[in-house]
Formats: C-alpha cells, sequence, structure tokens
DNA sequence: TAAAAAAGTGTCGTAAAGTGTGAAAAAAGT
DNA sequence: ACTTTTTTCACACTTTACGACACTTTTTTA
C-alpha cells in the first residue's frame, strides 16, 4: 500500500520520478505498468498501477455505453488513460502527455504533488492542492455527479 | 487494450496515422483490418479492429429489426461502415471517406482526436471532443433513446 | 473514347517528441 | 563529518509525426 504526500520534479521532458520509498511496494506487486488519466471530478490526475488499472478498465468498458452518464465517464477515464511501461527495479520514470499536464494545470510547472492513496496516487498541482486542503473550492470541480445503478459500486 | 487522447493530423488526402504506442496492441491481436463507422448518437466516428467488429456486427446484425431502435442502430452502425486492410508494421495509415469526414464534421480540418476507448476508437472533431468534455451539449446529439432488451447487454 | 480532373496510395526528409543514462546536487543515514 | 542513497539536471540518442511530392487508379466530361 502506498500512502503519503510528495513534493516532487517534473523535468523539461515532463517526467517525474516516483519516490525511492515505494520501490518495495511495486517490486511486491509485481507491477510493470503504470496508467495516468484524468480525475473525473478535479483539475488532477489519478495514477493506477496496471493490475488496478485492468479491473477498472474492464469493468467500465463493459458498461452500456449508451447511457450518457457512463459514457460521460468511459471518456473521462478511459480515453485519456496514458499508460507507460514501468521497470520498478530502473527509475520509476514515468511521462505526462501534453493534454493531462494540461488538464491538471501543471504545465510549465517544475514541482508536482504525487499523493499517495494506498492503491493509487493522485497528482495536484501545488496551488490547486493547498487550497483544497484549506478547504478552498476549485472553479473547475465537478460534484454533482449523478451516477446510475451500475457504477454506484465503483470506485475509481 | 487501447486507451488515451490524440490529438493527430488528417492529411489533404484525409489520410491519418495510428499513434506508434498503439503498434504492440494491433501485432498481439493480428489485426489486419480495421472498421470506421457511424456513432449513433454523436458527430463522431466508431472505429473498430477487424475481430471486435466480426463480433458487434454478427451480434448486431442478427437482431430482429422489427424494433425501430434497433433497426436505426442497424442503419447508422452497419450501414456505414467503411473497412480498411490495415499493416500494423507499416505506416498504420487509414483513409477516412468523404460521407464519415462529413459525419463527424472533420472536412477541411487538419487535426482530429483519435480516442482509445480500450476495445474500440472514436474520432471527433476538436471543438465538439472539447464541448462534450466540458459538459456542453451538441446540436445532433441524440440522448434519450430507451433501450429494447435485446441490446441492454451490448456495448459498442 | 480520350483527355482531364479527382481521388487514393506510397515514400522520403525533417522537426519535434520521447527515451536512456551519466553525473552533480541534495538528502538521509551512520 | 563522511558515506550512501536519492533526486534532479543535462545532454546525446532514438523514434515518431507529418508535410511534401510523385505516382497510380478511378471518375468525370467533352
Amino acid at each position: 500500500m502506498m500512502f503519503g504526500f510528495n513534493d516532487i520534479s517534473m523535468d523539461k521532458k515532463s517526467r517525474f520520478s516516483f519516490p525511492a520509498k515505494y520501490r518495495n511496494a511495486f517490486i511486491e506487486a509485481n507491477e510493470n505498468q503504470i496508467v495516468i488519466t484524468k480525475d473525473p471530478q478535479y483539475p488532477a490526475l489519478k495514477v493506477y498501477l496496471g493490475t488496478e488499472w485492468e479491473q477498472i478498465s474492464k469493468k467500465l468498458s463493459s458498461l452500456q455505453g449508451l447511457d450518457p452518464v457512463v459514457r460521460n465517464l468511459q471518456w473521462t477515464i478511459l480515453g485519456n488513460a496514458s499508460v507507460c511501461d514501468f521497470e520498478p527495479n530502473g527509475r520509476m520514470q514515468v511521462l505526462i502527455s501534453a493534454d493531462l499536464r494540461k488538464y491538471a494545470q501543471i504545465e510549465g510547472s517544475s514541482r508536482i504533488c504525487l499523493i499517495g492513496m494506498g492503491n493509487k496516487f493522485e497528482i495536484w498541482n501545488q496551488e490547486n492542492w493547498e487550497q483544497r486542503q484549506t478547504g478552498g473550492s476549485l472553479a473547475t470541480e465537478i460534484l454533482d455527479i449523478v451516477l446510475p445503478e451500475s457504477i454506484k459500486d465503483m470506485s475509481f
């Protein structure tokens, strides 16, 4: 399980490295893929391990896409997912694509926040994270999603 | 599985190339055909791999066409399908026919959005995609379909 | 039916994006 | 304080995207 707040750097080519403290967790879970995608509610990114992603994506893509709410979630989560190969023994370096950078408002930044949430991570722009932690709201957030029954039991 | 957002170019002859990151997925799936057709709800295109298309088209065409919703889906999806030969090892270039271009409102555009949704792709005009992602609605969309039982378990 | 126009196909070169890796700088441990 | 580990920067190298152009095939039209 991976927890905790990390203030880390993103290089000129828009890559970041996972902190070394998570290495053992990745090795034990035998992970060799990382998936980054958009958070459906906030200007932030979700980072899943490959095995976790397989489950989520399989479940989500099997839902009836003619339902507009489902379709929207599929677009956001599946349609923006960026899959990277990943070496837990190497530098654990991952590229964040231009589109995701824009969404999380981390274009041009050199420092980002990587938050361990147990089975996944989140990536935040520093100002947004602070504002959120101190109870402020963000202009772009979407809180009033009405979920159809079919996805009530899913956790993203 | 193929995921993610791609802002790609369509050349003067209305061709686009799949991003190289999907090559392995195509090779592993041993695909040599691509099928492009209309999305039944939005001004967008669906792009299926040959094997996936076989299943969907078989299932959809076998439904009894007396139900008007089914009949409409058959017309839209089956009646507009454009099958292209495809070399996963080559340039992975595909032509979009004039009729499909018109439907997706990408005539004359030089840039289009190719969205990987797992087992299929979608192709969108940039403005439409942005509007849809930011919660806006599109003039031509059809959302209030009441689905007949026969297709409740199908995902297009 | 021949010429012209349009539509479709194939390939090359260049610019940009992405990747790998050594080494300096910073942080942590002893 | 010194050693070891981790993080960050820097730079070279590789791969990819894409415009340009030439060629082939199909369609139109005179």
